[in-house]
DNA sequence: CCTGACACTTAGCATCAGAACC
DNA sequence: GGTTCTGATGCTAAGTGTCAGG
């Protein structure tokens, strides 16, 4: 079958990051560093050819002639839908009955709070405790004040651990509430602030640094940098020209003005001391006894139950990153021309405080100032400062699991869900588009068409010179592509060979209409390799296109609904209802891979990596091994049953089939950890559920963040603990148990 | 329109703890 | 009981997209 193909694909045997390999890829600026790339699979062709295979068949069928005259009519109906709700975007615009939405299920609890946010003008629904009238007359969802002291008052911090462990109350049903509006997000917020970074400690003295040759006793200001570079001698990072020289840099900026007119050379610098002695520290760390242990992890949890959680209106909600990120040496991704630069500690003074006006607002450490405290509950983040080397913001925002984040999160399946409806318009416009007299609007559909097809990002422009020379779409450069009227057998092949996301490499050869291919002919006509692929469009262009296409509509809103129907469809495919459960779970990993592919998600092999597959790999061929000398076995069993005749003989072969059994679905879960252990992290989980349509009031929800990313898992947990237990005692764990849950329900498609 | 500031999502890698394995 | 494997979690860089102001 197919899916074998996907199966542990070829990706982690030519992907290694480490191995150099040249290619063709052509840089603007050096050629360096290149081994970093990670290489492109064949699967990924394979997949994409299937793809698009399936779309020209749905192009067939729905004839286009139609699609256009309805394009006018949804064209007009929009217009009439008025203004919906926009902050929350949940808002589905005036349902017309006529679309039965058969495709994909909304769970119950959706189209609950789908039906309260239209009437959401009355106020009856509210828990009756939590009603406490304030003085506006619009809609109030959270109270804050009194019922925000009782909670307060409840959960002292003192006792908070372990009880906020054991008894988790009863969760919140944010998804159950009615949202705010106009941009509103809070309306109490209240927390104890950041934590800062431990200050530096100096070596002792017995470690020392030398300079040609000589030991040198450095300021602490200096120390301290100087340890940042030791802490990351042995990562290759030390070794690029580019970090040292921004290192150095930024280091002797640290420097007292003897140190700097004695140090002038990196090379003479010796830190092998100060590194022998963090691995010896880290050593020391590993080899704690229990109880040092134990009481580090009770020192971490007092802090995350004191500054790990925010009161927002009425509910404790966990902060997701409430520690300021450590100095330390900034380390950028593939080829970044400020990798090495000195990423300053973080002050009080540095920092932006945002809360509510009545709450206790968090205490700057003493003998400092906080920069500003802001009330501003038309942002979601406690705390922001501004980061030296980019300078860009960084916040303090809430955990996944939160109502703000969670709710977000659903918005945006709902968009995903309303493009579905009318993607089909969307595609028959673009290419329309293709043929337009209009330079720009040619560009706009063949990038859209790139966006649709093959997930890729929208790219916005970048500043040059300030980042990692990486690109989007529709910041494709005509070094980018490459065009091959016939290739392998196929005609108009696109070859794609650039460096996307994290620098993370994009590979593929798709063949695309004849029509695309002329356009990206003519849009690369005398132009020079570093030139714009699409010079008449940029993001802005695109998005706002789009937007008149579908309220709420971006470019990435196609990778969420590309990446989710087609895990969809996937698993429709793969999975059968008469598959065991190991077969069923074996599939599911297959779809997601298939997902991971379309959107380029990769992971570098573990240092590890090649060792345990082939520990894996002798594991499966051992199981196989056993398999087959089972199967003789049983054969043998059955010709002695008929042989003999008797009970005793009978059920031997009973013993033996099950046994069959077992090795069958052992060597399945073995085939399955392997194809696991190539996936990476993605959204994927989130995807699964969220775009069935799965919710908390459904299916118990795992609350942490993770696993290929169900990082951003809304809803409640009283799962966690169970399922370590669960899973020694089935055999599966929470994972699969989810799989089943959502398998059932695509049998409902 | 263009630009930069800002807010927020996405995603890979590091680390650590507990489970599985030997 | 030590070692390896796995998954959870933390961390933070790198994207996307919006909006205000010139």
């Amino acid at each position: 079958m197919s899916g074998d193909q996907i199966d542990c694909g070829p990706r982690f045997n030519d992907s290694h990051k480490y191995k150099e390999k040249e290619h063709k890829h052509k840089d603007h600026k050096k050629d360096k560093e290149r081994e970093k790339l990670k290489h492109g699979n064949s699967d990924l062709k394979d997949f994409s050819d299937k793809k698009h295979k399936e779309k020209e068949k749905m192009k067939h069928k729905d004839g286009s002639a139609d699609k256009y005259k309805d394009k006018h009519k949804e064209k007009k109906l929009k217009s009439l839908d008025g203004k919906v709700k926009k902050e929350n975007g949940f808002a589905s615009p005036p349902q017309v009955k006529s679309e039965p939405e058969e495709d994909f299920f909304s769970s119950p609890k959706i189209e609950k709070s789908l039906k309260r946010e239209r009437d959401n003008d009355n106020d009856s629904d509210f828990k009756p405790k939590k009603v406490k009238i304030e003085n506006d007359k619009k809609v109030k969802k959270r109270k804050p004040d009194e019922e925000l002291k009782k909670t307060k008052n409840k959960r002292p911090v003192a006792d908070g651990k372990k009880k906020a462990k054991k008894e988790p109350e009863e969760k919140w049903k944010w998804w159950e509430e009615e949202r705010y509006t106009d941009g509103v997000k809070w309306k109490f917020l209240e927390h104890k602030g950041p934590v800062f970074a431990p200050p530096y400690e100096p070596l002792p003295s017995n470690v020392k640094f030398y300079y040609d040759g000589k030991h040198m006793k450095l300021s602490p200001e200096a120390e301290e940098v100087a340890t940042f570079f030791a802490k990351m001698l042995d990562h290759e990072y030390t070794t690029k020209d580019v970090f040292r020289k921004n290192f150095f840099k930024d280091w002797r900026k640290e420097m007292t003005a003897e140190e700097k007119s004695k140090l002038t050379d990196l090379k003479k610098c010796d830190f092998t001391e100060m590194s022998d002695y963090f691995k010896a520290q880290s050593e020391a760390r590993k080899a704690m006894s229990k109880d040092e242990k134990l009481k580090i992890k009770e020192e971490n949890e007092r802090l995350l139950q004191q500054y790990g959680f925010c009161l927002m209106d009425n509910h404790r909600e966990r902060i997701a990153n409430f520690r300021i990120e450590p100095p330390g040496l900034f380390r950028g991704r593939g080829d970044h021309p400020k990798m090495g630069m000195l990423k300053r500690r973080i002050r009080p003074k540095d920092i932006i405080v945002n809360c509510s006006k009545d709450s206790k607002h968090p205490e700057p450490p003493p003998g400092t100032k906080w920069k500003e405290v802001r009330h501003d509950n038309k942002v979601t983040w406690l705390v922001s400062w501004t980061e030296n080397i980019q300078g860009s913001i960084k916040y303090i925002m809430l955990n996944p699991s939160s109502r703000i984040k969670g709710e977000k999160d659903w918005q945006k399946y709902e968009t995903a869900r309303r493009l579905k409806k009318c993607v089909d318009r969307i595609r028959t416009q673009y290419r329309e588009d293709w043929k337009s007299k209009e330079m720009r609007i040619r560009q706009r559909a063949v990038a859209l068409y790139f966006i649709d097809k093959l997930a890729l990002r929208a790219g916005n422009e970048k500043e040059e010179g300030e980042t990692a020379d990486t690109v989007g779409c529709c910041s494709l450069r005509v070094e980018h592509i490459k065009l091959y009227p016939e290739n392998d057998g196929q005609e108009f092949v696109v070859e794609f060979d650039f460096l996307g996301k994290d620098s993370i490499r994009y590979y593929n050869k798709v063949p695309v209409e004849k029509r695309v291919f002329k356009n990206l002919q003519l849009f690369m006509e005398n132009k020079e390799p570093d030139d714009d692929l699409f010079d008449r469009l940029n993001t802005a262009v695109l998005n706002k296109h789009l937007q008149e296409l579908m309220e709420g509509l971006t470019a990435k809103v196609f990778r969420t609904y590309n990446a989710s129907i087609t895990l969809q469809q996937q698993l429709k495919q793969l999975t059968s209802a008469e598959e065991n459960v190991p077969a069923k779970i074996l599939s599911y990993n297959r779809a997601n891979r298939a997902v991971a592919i379309l959107c380029n998600h990769q992971r570098a092999p573990p240092k590890t990596f090649e060792k345990s597959m082939q520990n894996l790999q002798a594991k499966i061929d051992a199981k196989r091994d056993q398999l087959s000398d089972a199967k003789r076995e049983l054969k043998s069993s059955k010709a002695d049953a008929k042989v003999r005749r008797d009970e005793k003989s009978k059920k031997a072969v009973d013993t033996r089939k099950k046994a069959i059994e077992r090795i069958e679905e052992q060597l399945i879960a073995r085939r399955t950890s392997r194809l696991l252990s190539a996936l990476p992290s993605s959204t994927i989980w989130t995807l699964a559920s969220l775009w069935l349509g799965v919710r908390s009031g459904a299916f118990p929800w795992r609350r942490s963040t993770t696993k290929p990313s169900a990082r951003s898992l809304p809803g409640p947990l009283t799962w966690q603990t169970t399922t370590l237990n669960f899973k020694s005692k089935f055999g599966f764990n929470y994972d699969t148990l989810l799989f089943l849950f959502l398998f059932s329900r695509i049998l409902c498609f």
